[in-house]
DNA sequence: AGCATTTCACTGTCGTGACAGTAAATGGCG
DNA sequence: CGCCATTTACTGTCACGACAGTGAAATGCT
């Protein structure tokens, strides 16, 4: 299809981990770590504390939102609850699925977490204006549909509907 | 509930490890990973060889172009090594150091690694003009800048008007 | 009803990042 | 020349992300 000469393709975007999208996701999530350092969580679990306030209960669920599977949404649940900011709740429509509940401390915890995410997203876009936002997101999005569709090389046809 | 931050910035795109950029960073690795199965190495590893292909022998030097620290490497060089692709020597200049040197079977697999790279950017950049990729990589870079520029809580007098 | 299929959360394992701390080797400097 | 700060690779620890496999519960099919 509308395809580019492999040879104009800057593979740097793209190698190993040192990848540019990498770094950028890498240096993202430290920074965003380091400015929620103060709270005592990383930030999956302070997405994940967000998420579940917001009425998100199924691990399951969460999961998707959250970029991981369910095993490591086991695990990540785990250390919350260590730290005593959700519970665990056997789930009485179904008794397969789990109900995932903030404390107290951890609701509490909640309206100091949205704030950072805020400031980390000014700094990360710093100078750029709304439009190259929206480009860059929108180009996000088309690379995500890109490697989700079919896996050879002749990808093509490939209806909407992300399964995430 | 607010979902931009001030000047309407996407949140998600920040957002934990759920974010855009991680997402699709994770995904493209899996893709990689996904084609490099049958050369039983990881995105890592590959990219690695194929930089100590290129010349660079210092882990130190390796570590910052693969986006990991001298830990890392470490660790990446040991499972290179008990694949039996790459191997340790003592810099005689500098015996504090090591040189990385790929071994037979390492460099006979550089070369099957590299198109793999090159598909892979076709295939994450499916639809893009080139003109879209340079702006996606320039803009990549500029939020990799404004990471690294301002560690402090608040950020450093960039855009957005930050009083001082 | 009875059985096969799915769905869910969970466990085990591997490969990475990030960070702290260490020992050996260098280099600068009085 | 000896001391000290720095550099280099390494080890230990924690948090993930992906994948395979499991047991229990819900569903579907016959």
């Amino acid at each position: 299809m509308e395809d580019r000469s492999p040879g104009g393709v800057p593979v740097e975007l793209v190698l190993g981990g040192g990848s540019l999208i990498n770094q950028v996701g890498r240096d993202l999530r430290t920074a965003v770590e380091g400015m929620l350092a103060p709270y005592g969580v990383t930030s999956q679990q302070a997405a994940l504390l967000m998420r579940a306030a917001r009425g998100e209960s199924s691990p399951n669920r969460l999961a998707s939102h959250l970029g991981t599977d369910t095993a490591g949404m086991t695990r990540l649940l785990d250390r919350l609850e260590a730290k005593g900011l959700v519970g665990r709740r056997r789930n009485p429509g179904d008794r397969r699925s789990i109900v995932v509940e903030l404390t107290e401390e951890g609701r509490a915890l909640v309206p100091r977490l949205a704030p950072v995410f805020g400031r980390a997203s000014v700094r990360l876009l710093a100078g750029f204006s709304e439009e190259e936002v929206r480009g860059l997101a929108g180009m996000l999005r088309r690379m995500l549909e890109n490697l989700h569709a079919a896996p050879g090389p002749d990808a093509e046809g490939q209806a909407s509907g992300t399964p995430r």
